[in-house]
DNA sequence: TTTT
DNA sequence: TTTT
């Protein structure tokens, strides 16, 4: 399968982080993504996406992102669905993140300083890096 | 704004083509993409994604694809809300393609024949693709 | 055909801007886009890409970003090849820009203010976007 | 860093097969990705795109593609430069692969059959996927 | 030939 | 239910 998602945009809220039964770190926010243009009525409209990390990236994620903060989004897609309170069978299509990269800190508190920059390496958890194979590449390739 | 998602899949339905009251073409399918590795149950899973096509898009995606075949689609994701019949707001995310391209014939009609196959240039329309640019490229180039 | 690249990094110098012999706008510049964790030599490492945009877009991009500037650029990627003055043929492999997203400033520019800070709406130029599909997809949607 | 790209093209040649000295396995190919339209010339064009893959990748690779077959490669962009035989520094941009999903078998050999069909589940090696994290959003979910 |  |  290809399945593929990358999204630049806010943070709507404070994310969301909770934990399984089985102590697995789960972290939700809702991201907003600016459309280039404004619309028939003047206004500029965003579309609001629902996105999902797990473990140690929802930590990451639950202990430095605010509302506000820009971010860049890397994932896949999943639908998945759940019965509300009333019983109703809710349909719902999120991002699952596999890498997160914190861009600059929420408009008006650029005063804050350096704590609300972007945590260097740590801020970014990309799961596909190997970081060997890296050296392998520069080093004693075969070709 | 960066928003693209890159899927690839099976329509699980023949496509669903209609017309705006001005007589724009929106077509509509649903896509299945396979997760690469059984559930916990032992069932193979996948996710299913809403996907929607405008315009020239629309009237080949109506008229070529039929349920069971396989295409790559690439677009943006889209949150839209509108209400139900029993007056309840529905929230929709889904994928509007500004590129589908057909890959092979349904499972099991593999003896249709070439009728079934993607169709050549026309299967796969680009909006990104300014042929002009392209000549630019290889020819008066100033670096 | 199915050609989607997106990249975050940070320009390694200055764009270069130019026109063809028929007054087409070209910019080119490098892209530096970190790998997250460190080589075998305790080294951060990056990798460099290069990066052509046309257009509007090259001269949005030939005007308003420097070096140092971060951005996310999404587009295409290319081939080509030319002799360069020793006969000798050049194979190159680049990513021609379709959309291109200013974000935050250099590091140690802050104190430049606003000027150096992303250019709204102007900043992302998004040959996808069809504003007129955008309300038509609130409007009189058939489904 | 973000970092990706997502293409659908057909192998140029029979892909190369080697192991470093510390015998790891290392898959290169070239993948042609067709031009949706024609050039000023009335020919066809396409881009040749540089892939290679590692380790289990690397081996399924090398024992289920041939030339011509049609695959997705989804993977990220990487510079390398080495010196050539006449010493001069030749700078390569290429395609790490960590996820390619074998598509229709090669134009003309259709009549081969299944043996040339896309191995199932095998074909496509996704690093990103955790099965563990899939079911779990399906059971447990803390929301 | 490399950015932060 | 929405961010800047």
């Amino acid at each position: 399968m290809i399945n593929r998602v990358v999204l630049v945009g806010r943070l709507v809220r404070d994310p969301n982080m909770r934990y399984t039964q089985n102590g697995v770190a789960v972290t939700t926010f809702t991201l907003a993504v600016d459309r280039p243009f404004v619309g028939a009525d003047g206004d500029r409209k965003a579309d609001f996406i629902s996105i999902v990390a797990w473990r140690k990236l929802a930590e990451i994620v639950g202990e430095n992102l605010k509302k506000g903060r820009q971010v860049a989004v890397e994932g896949r897609l999943q639908s998945r669905s759940y019965d509300n309170r009333d019983g109703q069978r809710v349909y719902v299509t999120e991002v699952v993140a596999d890498n997160i990269l914190f861009l600059d800190s929420p408009r008006g508190r650029r005063e804050d300083g350096e704590a609300e920059v972007a945590p260097a390496a740590g801020g970014s958890v990309d799961p596909f890096f190997d970081a060997e194979e890296v050296d392998l590449s520069e080093d004693d390739l075969p070709f």
